[in-house]
DNA sequence: GATGAATGAGGCTTCATTCAT
DNA sequence: TATGAATGAAGCCTCATTCAT
């Protein structure tokens, strides 16, 4: 599963290898802003400069971080979708989940942080005052994500334009909030005991909810 | 409706009042950690000393933006919840989430930063980092909260104790993200014509989809 | 001489002029560039973070540097040529000088880095880089220096329009860099004497040269 | 007129030579602190670490500039001076002028930023805080220009010591600014236009000004 | 109450330089 | 010779906070 060129493992003894690793795990554990190049390359045990020398700035580092999630996650999402394809004429909703659903677990199990700092990434986006991430995930990935989005709005034909948008960002709310806080919500869960977070089983139990609540019946009088 | 004490009108020739304004408004425009308490001092036309002075420090300032919503937000859920108590012996789910709806739109139509700071205080509360807030908000609301989560368990008494942890944070997931990014969701919808947000518009949409999603079938397999 | 509002001397007391006080001695002394803010924030006796506070940056420093020399020089400019031209039809170029002269002396005797340091920021203001530089004083005191030049012009009328550019940068180029380094080459006059610079006999030895160097027979052949 | 070990040709596939030729540019429009070494080896195509190779510092970078024009610029001093002192007894001031523009012509020839970086290091020399520059300048070049220097005092014999003194410093300043800032006034004369830099023009026009400069009457009453 | 000034800590970034290859 | 990586020092700036008035 760890083919070379498939999904680039970090070479412990890399210094941006270990930059990145640490900046994932900090910025997962305390937000983008909260993390300071202090606390990263002293966890990484790199000089301060390091950072500036490899990504040019905490901002590309963590575009960085971003792109090392997202390409793969993207890549699979492709792959899945042709299988999906292939042969059936539009794959349905629960295919489609299980389509992201694969795509995810797969970066997961090669960096237990990269999701983590991906959907806060995401939720980022939404603020208003960051214009500059949203136009950069736009143009990197705004294409390739139009193409799973069509097949997911396919499905919904039923319902109109505004209703898909708002059940869209409903589910994709619940995507990105238990993503971004797997690690803590799995810790409640267990209470306490600290265990590695087994994302199949997460998605496992999201599925059929993010499902039934995409089909939900529209109230009526919503115009 | 604007009974004194019900809950606490800004008056604009106030300091404190402005400062916590200005403070709704970058907060929910811009995170937390982002807007400096010049740009709040700045905003709100006073002394940039004014903040400490009022509030003691940025975190005080926060915790009582955070408490102005909370505290009526609370209050309107315990009155809803004694209304569709009295006479019947435990309230469904969708009146439970009508309970939440009514007191949502309440602290909406009193202050329309306040909801999107107040979420995203909340989804901050879920980094690992930050386990003073969460003792905050413990403290101040836990006891609070858990009546109202009491029924919503008792009404999804089906679910086992996990599936039902789960489905909650799937669902609170929508709920902190839609509302959290309330105003740019609204600015996407209506393709970039600034319009005041409906909230009870969205919140029709929602019910549907989070009843529908909490009720879902369980998936075999997951133990 | 030193009615108040003439021109602003800098209270010792008062942190910003101390700043200017010790930016002006280490600008005059070692350059813009090789000047730090701890340089100057350590000489001051402040803290370093009240350049900031007061000149919003070390740019803004240099600017308020050069206005405090600036306006003074070009109102003392004003008023002599008032005066000069008062009665007679138009001042003659030794009457110029000597309007300027006075102008120089005048600012100098308020403070005896300050045409040092303008001097040099002139100097710099010839380097293609520094188009911001060139904008600030073109936007500033464009105006006012186009009218002491215009009576230059004139009273150089024989010359045509490029011998007249080129004389003027000539001499121009004289006096900014016997001014820049006034302090130097007094020193090295006086043999490593340590003495105050005695502006009104530099000027008296530079006007009859500037005069004469104005004054000098065309080549010919040259078009 | 290129023969070996008169003026060093820079091979443009050198490296050395090419990140001599970057330096000057960059130094002549930046200045020498203003300008990184980043800026220099981008320029240059080389590797960063290229000019602590083969010039050990940035310093000695500048210092190699320098000489690279000081030496050519010396010797053709001296070979001017031969040609003028032969047969006549001692040259006179505008043969002196003659000889430096020659010899300035001769290194414009060979690198048209050579000039404009070495005034602009003169320049620096006199500023209080360079003495490292002023000692290496002295030991290198100090007695050759003394030779220049004494036929140049012969001629203004008239002249007391101090007035010479002021007076060659007075149209010592107008070359270096006019040099130092060549391409500047070039620019600005042609009004934008871009174009080479006609030395002889220039210099043409600044020897009858300098001459009558150093000629000027002296002023009564100046001790 | 309210404010303008001031401050210490720490933010990110850039610099010239060095080192291992 | 040449280079990509790495580094310690220092750069400017911003932060929340405090204090005297």
């Amino acid at each position: 599963m760890d083919q070379p060129g498939d999904l680039p493992m970090y070479d412990t003894s890399d210094t941006a290898g270990r930059i990145i690793q640490a900046a994932e795990k900090l910025f997962s554990e305390q937000g983008f802003k909260e993390t300071t190049m202090r606390q990263i390359t002293g966890l990484a045990e790199v000089n301060l400069a390091a950072v500036n020398y490899h990504f040019g700035s905490k901002v590309g580092l963590i575009r960085s971080v971003a792109e090392r999630s997202l390409s793969p996650l993207c890549e699979q999402i492709d792959k899945g979708l042709e299988t999906a394809v292939s042969g059936k004429a539009t794959p349905g909703l629960d295919q489609l989940l299980q389509v992201m659903a694969g795509a995810l677990v797969y970066v997961h199990n090669h960096n237990r942080h990269a999701l983590s700092v991906l959907m806060r990434l995401l939720d980022q986006a939404y603020l208003p005052s960051q214009q500059d991430l949203q136009a950069f995930l736009r143009e990197r990935y705004g294409a390739r994500f139009q193409r799973y989005l069509q097949y997911f709005r396919a499905d919904a034909a039923p319902l109109d334009e505004r209703e898909f948008f708002w059940r869209l960002h409903f589910l994709l709310g619940s995507v990105i909030f238990t993503l971004s806080n797997m690690h803590t919500l799995s810790a409640l869960e267990q209470e306490g005991q600290a265990a590695e977070v087994e994302l199949e089983q997460i998605l496992a139990r999201m599925i059929p909810v993010i499902s039934a609540g995409m089909k939900a019946p529209v109230r009526n009088g919503t115009h």
